[in-house]
DNA sequence: GGGATATGTGGACAGTGTCAACAACTATGC
DNA sequence: GCATAGTTGTTGACACTGTCCACATATCCC
């Protein structure tokens, strides 16, 4: 705990995000929400869009780690893919507002180091958990994550769902195509 | 052209979408370029969400258009299959700020009937160029439309490109895989 | 100790979405 | 033909936001 304030600055704000979405994530909340006032963050961050990477980051490692406990203890290949897949899109429903954070701050153009290096961590190790760490693979692994992304987009719309297609149906294309040889 | 003056207010914001990105479309903006007072929005549109989800509705027909010239010269199952999904990441690869926001209006949970009205023609476009219509492939449907926009993002954020990996490398993996019976 | 550096604070400012009150134009009843 | 109601547009004002600035305080190095 080096620098315990600027861990509270983050947290504070994750905790808004949960609470009242992005648009409950003013500076001034998180600052007060930290017992500190509205420009505190600023002795830690460069701008707002600095700490909203800092959260992303954080929320990334949140997703990984849910990933993988749900992942690992698997043993076959398509019980993997599953896995992962529905942990996936779990997070994603569950945690709409975090998840959603990420990925914008993913789109952005310039990103945050932060960020960058809890991408390569994430992708990594899904390379090693899922694919087997195959060195061709690397189209399969993008497809992967690309299909794993849709998925969850589609049903955080929700407007599948109500047209009687649930996740698992969607999963259930996703897997039995890749699961072939 | 019943109601011009809304359209205009609508081609208004997404020039300034185009050309500045999100965080340009102001509604003073707006009002302006369109020879209009900054309140002038108001008597058109509820309010910013909803000036921007007519903006949205808009993208999408054009979106619609775009993939539509590119599947339907093509003849055989595959190159249909590979054509939609390249029309579809090139639309997402050179109009980003509008597809971002295409996908943003679809995410918030209450949408406008605007937004949700062209997703279904969409929609149901797509079952007939691609799938043929079959009905049992609800969910073959929306994995197809998962895939696309899941590529579409990863690509968009650019960072597969920079590691040696580009959108036709996953669109093979996705069209192999699905091409087959 | 004293100076430099890091951390925190409140004042001020421009820009934003939006509410309210008012003006002008259009159409509809008689 | 004209008053009335409704539509469309405008300006004024307000609360809220991110951020710049100048200032206080605390911490560390010599």
């Amino acid at each position: 705990m080096i620098d315990g304030t600027r861990s509270r600055l983050i947290e504070s704000a994750l905790t808004l995000l949960r609470e009242q979405g992005l648009e409950g994530v003013t500076l001034r909340a998180v600052g007060e929400l930290a017992g500190l006032s509205r420009m505190a963050p600023y002795r830690h961050f460069a701008d707002k869009k600095a700490l909203l990477a800092a959260v992303a980051a954080r929320v990334m490692t949140d997703i990984a780690a849910h990933i993988a406990a749900a992942v690992l203890p698997q043993s076959g290949q398509e019980e993997r893919l599953r896995a992962f897949y529905r942990s996936y899109v779990e997070y994603a429903v569950e945690h709409p507002e975090e998840y959603r954070l990420v990925f914008s701050s993913m789109f952005v153009a310039g990103r945050h180091p932060e960020v960058e290096q809890a991408i390569d961590e994430i992708m990594s190790a899904l390379s090693v958990d899922i694919a087997g760490g195959g060195r061709r693979d690397k189209a399969a692994l993008a497809a992967l994550l690309a299909s794993a992304h849709g998925v969850a987009e589609l049903v955080t719309v929700g407007d599948f769902a109500h047209k009687g297609i649930g996740a698992d149906d969607i999963i259930d294309v996703m897997v039995s195509r890749a699961a072939r040889p």
